[in-house]
DNA sequence: GCAAAAGTGTTTATGTTACACCCATGT
DNA sequence: ACATGGGTGTAACATAAACACTTTTGC
């Protein structure tokens, strides 16, 4: 075996799941495919990684140009390189996931996609290639990691209220949790800081928080473990 | 953008971190390298993915190519895909690691690597490539796994005593762990099987265990999470 | 007899769970 | 006045942490 440049390649893409919180459910952003193969199917965004483009940027490259998203959180989450799972030939799709919030959702357009929309993850319509798969990792990474990072508050808005934090934790682990428990817990963290700010609605005004990434750092190194 | 096919396309490798422990300390498998570049250097065992081959089963098949291992415990850990972390050109690599008992391990040789052996990980040579990258994310990887996943059997023999399992704890988790709180912890699990056998030393008889991998999934099935 | 690792319980502190009512607002 | 979600404390229980000495063997 010497130069194992001549050998044949796979074809590389990238691929996003796209995760976002509308105070229901949790939700992921579709594309519906222009092109074949899978024309007409929904998809998550995605496309070939370019020559000299470090893989996360062309994970940010396209969802950007399918979704119009930028400046949002994003994790590589898993390659998927089974032989068949694109009808055109061997590609090999490193997935990477996106936390979204409500006031960055998209406007759609641009590139090879013709529409995109969210939708309730447990409503999904069928998802082309193997993606139902790559969104079953996607769902057990989020809930395996948002219950020892903070990355929830990638899913809500900069100010939000403890109800709102409750619901969202509440939809992606799938259970209910104590509200006297759950709101003592997280008073303790300090990076959780109250405003002077209230949410009025149908019903008592509500405090407004904001999470403080600089505080929460400077526990992190001092060995704090975030878990929730 | 129609057939993008026409793209040229980087090249896609396997690497596999294989961990091992001999009582000591953790260690992990290094080839030296016989050709350019970074030949003379040592490097994670790997090579590239052929057309009609999953990447797991690549990885399994580099790994016996240049170690001699097979039926290991190997997992996807990471792909690295920085435009030059490869001097020879665009070369995106998915990582795995891999965990061996002391009695699977391996005597080298093989294809493209010239020597292969055990190194400690906290005093390893320089790296080839970005593995020294490489490493650190399957080290974090491996100390975040090993306390919610039952993966320390992987690396002790068949049959194992529980100062043998606290050693093993200890070295990866970095740091020391009482005695009586670690085995009644351990105690406690059911599908750990205390044997009707000692080893010797120069010292007190130690009973042997074994990890009951049925006995484990019959009761993850059933909601139980493992935590160390 | 000494070195070396195996083995064994109790107490204290900490964290987790369960649980019910009043509050402030909009309609 | 009623519906809606916001907000609050305490007791029981479970888990984790700290801590020292005896046992068995090889040399």
């Amino acid at each position: 075996m010497a130069f194992t440049y001549d050998y044949a390649r796979p074809a590389l893409t990238v691929d996003c799941v796209v995760f976002g919180f509308d105070g229901g459910g949790l939700q992921v952003l579709l594309i519906r495919r222009a092109l074949e193969p899978f024309a007409g199917s929904w998809a998550f965004p995605g496309g070939f990684v370019e020559m000299d483009e470090d893989l996360d940027v062309a994970a940010r490259r396209e969802l950007e140009e399918e979704t119009g998203l930028r400046d949002v959180f994003l994790e590589q989450l898993y390659t998927f390189g089974a032989p068949a799972r694109d009808p055109r030939g061997r590609v090999v799709s490193v997935a990477y996931y996106a936390l979204v919030r409500p006031d960055q959702h998209p406007a759609a357009g641009g590139s090879d996609a013709s529409e995109a929309g969210w939708h309730a993850v447990d409503e999904l319509p069928g998802l082309a290639f193997d993606h139902a798969e790559v969104l079953r990792v996607a769902l057990e990474r989020l809930r395996g990691k948002i219950r020892y990072q903070p990355v929830g508050f990638e899913l809500l808005p900069k100010r939000f209220t403890l109800g709102q934090l409750q619901g969202l934790y509440e939809a992606i682990l799938g259970r209910g949790i104590d509200k006297r428990n759950f709101r003592r817990k997280v008073a303790a963290f300090d990076f959780l800081v109250p405003l002077e700010e209230f949410v009025r609605g149908r019903h008592r005004p509500a405090r407004l928080y904001r999470f403080d990434r600089r505080k929460y750092r400077a526990l992190e190194k001092r060995g704090f473990l975030f878990e929730l």
